[in-house]
DNA sequence: GTGTTAAAGGTTTTT
DNA sequence: CCTTTAACAC
């Protein structure tokens, strides 16, 4: 027996797909990481593919981490020569032997969002952009969308026609294109972007990596973007030794679990995959071997209320489980409250353990009040994504220096360290020195070496002198061969007496600050020791390219917080996704938008996601009101909760003690736009043993179900009773069906069965 | 050139 | 609510 034969036969029919496109369709929990890797594993074992010649994509470190410690696992040696990565990493590489062909030099700078902004702000004052009116954040949204979809400053600026407001974008991304280049630097966008330049231009370039990978993998394809979709069509367009292309291109992706539109996800790179790869064979994974039955058809009915879906139906052979649990309370405070205590005492009981639990939300913001409660309780925790370590601005700032020895272009890093910590010099200064710079066509720090020669700058000149030199002298130290790079940090910290000026302030936060530093240097340090070829440009790739959820470290005994999108690939037993409340989740930017129901479809998908996530149990929260930007919000229940069949649902009160059989109304479906008159009607009527229903009337039949219950419908399928009235003959039954709405039926005519 | 304070403004989600 | 920017005193 073989390896193989664990799977089943869909999974089997994955792994053993021998050469051509291959869309597989994996639902959520449908072993996909375990099709990919065996089927890494089954080319290089009995296709006699040469593991050199495999290229597995993901869009996480983690993602691409977890990967390669099975494919390590299953196929043992040869294994390290795979190429498992993610697609910005495998850009930096490709770009990091090749740029130079478009121009750029090989020791690149790569941007993230916070330098984009500050040099985004640059230009808009040399444009003279009213930023009242185009901020710039809107600016770099358009140029982000644009680079997602291949269109260079000059095709925008064609597009733009006479447009006034989408002319003013083109000349800024003319400019924010031609400064990023003088500074040596890429945007996240322009990784992507010029890697498909590259090999748009350069033939050779091309050529090599289509020898090199023969068969390509990616994961969480329904995720890519344009940019990104071309990249792997290049790059799978190679000709073999017949002179025929192969396209041996593997795909896995969920239409459903695809969450990422506003970062420039094509839906359509997954829906119209068979067109874009002719003789493509589509393989479904329908099998969920993760959730209990109730979560995952709470999941399914959710998802059934999109269109334009790639059909499937996910089911499970897992037990029953019990069923998802939805509770209202009155605050989010209250909300974080009860559902710290009672992840508490089920911990404290023995019945899981911290690392069981996950507590997702909607948006980071409300990790907060999380985060107090967790606290004051003393209970472990881990908090994904809610402030970037390499945000902070002290870790910036050394990355800076960083970034100014590497590369000496990057005028946005030398402004930031130029006064950093305080050598007098100030803007009047810097805007003298970047004058000169601008006039003489060279970049702000060689202005800086020749500030004796700047006018005006007679008296301010002998304190930069002090910065080239510090700057010179660290570039000559990590030049030199016998250089530890490890302590490339203390030289800087000592050199600036960057250290000093916090040690000396004493705060608690200057603490942080240092042990922060200290943090980073520990990075550095572990970078040396693993990298094969360690090299400070190498270490700075390494932290630009990092996302905070390849930091979760799932042996560590701790409650896991963070946003729903953060979750995705993830799984726990015990999931909590809190703050189901219209405007909340959906987002009232979703509700509000200007086509809402795409945007909320999008928000739906989120919520299948985030459902699909539990494993063992699912509880479901909302409150009544909500702290957001400080003032107080009243929203109802999320439309999500209502798309769940009341039969899956266990309606409790916040103390748990009442469970309610019945929720009245006012669960309505109507927009919930936040408003603070828009009180929460909704109450709950305790469920009452169900009485039999006889209404007086003897000539009227009698009707096994009740208010409360759960009926069944040929048509309409599984609702619950809210009313009935018994009128001459026959009885009204109001039925409120989680898909159709409130239907008012004839019990006589409408056939309903209960169902429990 | 630096430091402090008041006012304004703004938020999904992230590689 | 928290962060960022503007204005003003030193």
């Amino acid at each position: 027996m073989s390896i193989y034969d664990t799977l089943n036969p869909e999974q089997k029919k994955a792994v053993l797909h021998d050469k051509g496109p291959l869309l597989i369709l994996a639902g959520a929990g449908s072993g996909k990481t375990r099709v990919l890797t065996y089927r890494i594993a089954y080319l290089i074992e009995h296709r006699n593919v040469n593991p050199w010649n495999i290229l597995a994509i993901t869009f996480t470190n983690k993602a691409a981490n977890e990967m390669r410690e099975r494919v390590d696992k299953i196929v043992g040696a040869g294994a390290e020569n795979i190429w498992v990565s993610t697609f910005h990493s495998t850009c930096v590489r490709i770009l990091r032997r090749f740029i130079d062909r478009l121009g750029y030099d090989r020791n690149f700078t790569i941007y993230d969002t916070d330098d984009q902004k500050t040099l985004m702000r640059d230009v808009c004052k040399y444009l003279d952009i009213d930023t009242k009116r185009i901020p710039e954040k809107s600016i770099l949204n358009a140029i982000s969308k644009a680079k997602d979809e291949l269109i260079s400053p000059e095709e925008f600026e064609k597009r733009a026609g006479h447009d006034y407001t989408q002319r003013k974008y083109a000349a800024a991304y003319m400019e924010y294109q031609r400064r990023l280049k003088a500074s040596n630097a890429l945007d996240f966008d322009d990784l992507i972007f010029k890697t498909v330049e590259l090999f748009m231009n350069d033939k050779e370039a091309l050529t090599y990596y289509q020898n090199r990978f023969r068969y390509i993998m990616v994961d969480e394809y329904q995720d890519t973007n344009t940019a990104q979709f071309k990249l792997i069509h290049l790059l799978a367009s190679g000709i073999n030794e017949y002179g025929e292309r192969e396209y041996n291109i593997c795909v896995v992706g969920d239409d459903d679990q695809s969450i990422y539109k506003f970062r420039g996800a094509n839906i359509y790179n997954i829906l119209n995959f068979e067109q874009a790869f002719p003789n493509a064979k589509v393989i479904k994974l329908e099998q969920n071997y993760r959730s209990t039955k109730n979560i995952l058809n709470a999941a399914n009915e959710v998802i059934a209320n999109n269109k334009g879906r790639k059909q499937k139906t996910l089911w499970t052979d897992n037990e029953e489980g019990e069923p998802v649990s939805f509770t209202l309370f009155e605050s989010d405070f209250e909300e974080a409250d009860r559902i710290t205590s009672e992840i508490k005492r089920v911990v404290e009981s023995k019945q899981a353990s911290y690392n069981d639990f996950a507590i997702l939300y909607r948006t980071n913001a409300q990790s907060r009040i999380f985060e107090e409660k967790l606290v004051l309780k003393n209970i472990p925790y881990k908090i994904i994504g809610a402030l970037n370590f390499y945000a902070r601005k002290e870790i910036k700032d050394i990355l800076a220096y960083l970034k100014t020895i590497v590369n000496g272009k990057d005028d946005i890093s030398v402004k930031r360290i130029i006064n950093v910590p305080r050598r007098g010099i100030g803007l009047a200064t810097i805007d003298k020195v970047n004058d000169y710079a601008v006039l003489n066509d060279i970049s702000f720090y060689e202005a800086l070496v020749r500030a004796r020669q700047i006018p005006g700058l007679e008296r301010t000149a002998s304190k930069i002198e002090p910065f080239v030199s510090l700057i010179e002298g660290l570039r000559s130290s990590i030049n030199s061969d016998s250089y530890d790079l490890t302590g490339i940090i203390d030289d800087i910290l000592n050199a600036t007496g960057y250290l000093k000026e916090l040690e000396e302030e004493g705060t608690q936060e200057a603490e942080e600050r240092i042990d922060n530093i200290y943090e980073l240097k520990n990075k550095l340090v572990s970078y040396v020791e693993t990298a094969e070829i360690p090299t400070l440009n190498g270490f700075l790739e390494e932290v630009s390219l990092v996302s905070d959820i390849d930091s979760m470290d799932e042996s560590k005994d701790n409650i896991v917080l963070m946003t729903l999108h953060s979750a995705k690939g993830l799984e726990f037993p015990y999931v909590y996704i809190c703050g189901m409340e219209e405007g909340t989740f959906p987002g009232y930017m979703a509700i509000n938008a200007e086509n809402p129901e795409e945007e909320i479809e999008e928000e739906r998908r989120l919520c299948y996601v985030g459902i699909t996530r539990a494993q063992k149990r699912l509880s479901l929260s909302a409150a009544k009101f909500r702290m957001f930007r400080g003032e107080m919000h009243y929203n109802k229940p999320s439309r999500f909760i209502h798309e769940i069949p009341r039969h899956l649902l266990k309606i409790t009160s916040p103390d748990k003690k009442t469970v309610y059989k019945f929720a009245d109304d006012d669960f309505s479906k109507e927009s919930g736009q936040t408003s603070a008159y828009h009180l929460s009607q909704t109450h709950y009527k305790p469920f009452v043993t169900p009485e039999p229903k006889n209404f007086g009337g003897s000539n009227l039949g009698t009707i096994d179900y009740g208010i409360g219950d759960t009926v069944k419908h040929v048509k309409f399928g599984t609702g619950i009773v809210t009313n009935i009235v018994a009128g001459g003959k026959d009885y009204e039954v109001t039925v409120d069906f989680p898909r159709f709405g409130v239907k008012k039926l004839m019990a006589s005519f409408a056939n309903l069965t209960k169902v429990d």
